[in-house]
DNA sequence: GCGACAG
DNA sequence: ATCTTGTCGC
């Protein structure tokens, strides 16, 4: 699929910030999307391994034909991961790896999932946003824990499957607290780009079955990372 | 200085 | 995220 150049994938730290402020003034999150508007949706995640002070990480894309819920693409890369994790910076770590392999897919998805937060970041500018900057595409971030942004406070949402909060900051709505499965840990979801609140927590409920509380793209992914990286150290 | 902290 | 064994609970 294209990637478009939006900037250089490798950046000193210093340029983080001004970047995210940049590219945060033109994010959109108006688009109503509907499940029946979109035919393929890709899950992804990366996977690290730390040896003798070197990381490595493991990136996997699946890619899923909504109708009839079965694989339709894969794409990996793997290399060296220099920059530190940092609280509100993730995307300049996991990003390199997640272009590259999103640039070998030969189908470009109608929407990506990412394993992150989308606009729940103190500049907007979570991983899934950030991403489709690159990609073109609507995104839409799926956490597995809590990134408090300002003073945004949790409400817990109801035990029973679709309940949510919203989550506040100074009186925007940018991200929920939402229950995928009923008695399970919520997730929390935020629109990446290109996409709206309502539209991001509809689908990411609807793609979420009974064997995970996560979407079932962002755990083929999170699963196929982790596969990657045990035949990587195989081969060491 | 202290606490908080996506992955 | 990753390092890691057993163990409490449905």
């Amino acid at each position: 699929m294209k990637i478009y150049p939006v900037h250089p994938l490798t950046i000193n730290p210093s340029e983080f910030i001004s970047i995210q402020e940049k590219l945060a003034a033109q994010v959109d999150v108006s688009r109503q999307i509907y499940f029946h508007d979109i035919q393929t949706v890709a899950g992804v995640d990366v996977a690290y391994s730390n040896a003798n002070g070197k990381e490595m990480g493991f990136c996997h894309i699946a890619v899923f034909d909504l109708s009839t819920m079965e694989i339709m693409e894969r794409a990996e890369s793997l290399g060296h991961i220099t920059v530190l994790y940092m609280p509100g910076f993730l995307a300049f770590r996991e990003l390199p790896l997640i272009i590259e392999a999103a640039s070998q897919l030969k189908n470009s998805p109608d929407l990506f999932l990412f394993d992150g937060n989308g606009i729940l970041h103190p500049r907007r500018m979570g991983i899934a946003t950030h991403a489709s900057f690159f990609l073109g595409i609507p995104t839409i971030g799926v956490a597995k824990t809590y990134f408090k942004v300002g003073d945004s406070e949790l409400t817990e949402p109801d035990q029973e499957k679709g309940s949510f909060t919203d989550i506040i900051e100074s009186g925007e709505i940018i991200g929920r607290v939402l229950r995928t499965s009923e008695s399970v840990k919520p997730v929390f979801i935020s629109p990446g780009n290109q996409i709206d609140m309502d539209s991001s927590t509809r689908i990411a409920l609807a793609l979420t079955g009974y064997e995970s509380r996560l979407p079932i793209p962002v755990r083929e992914a999170d699963i196929a990372a982790r596969v990657m990286r045990q035949k990587w150290r195989e081969d060491q």
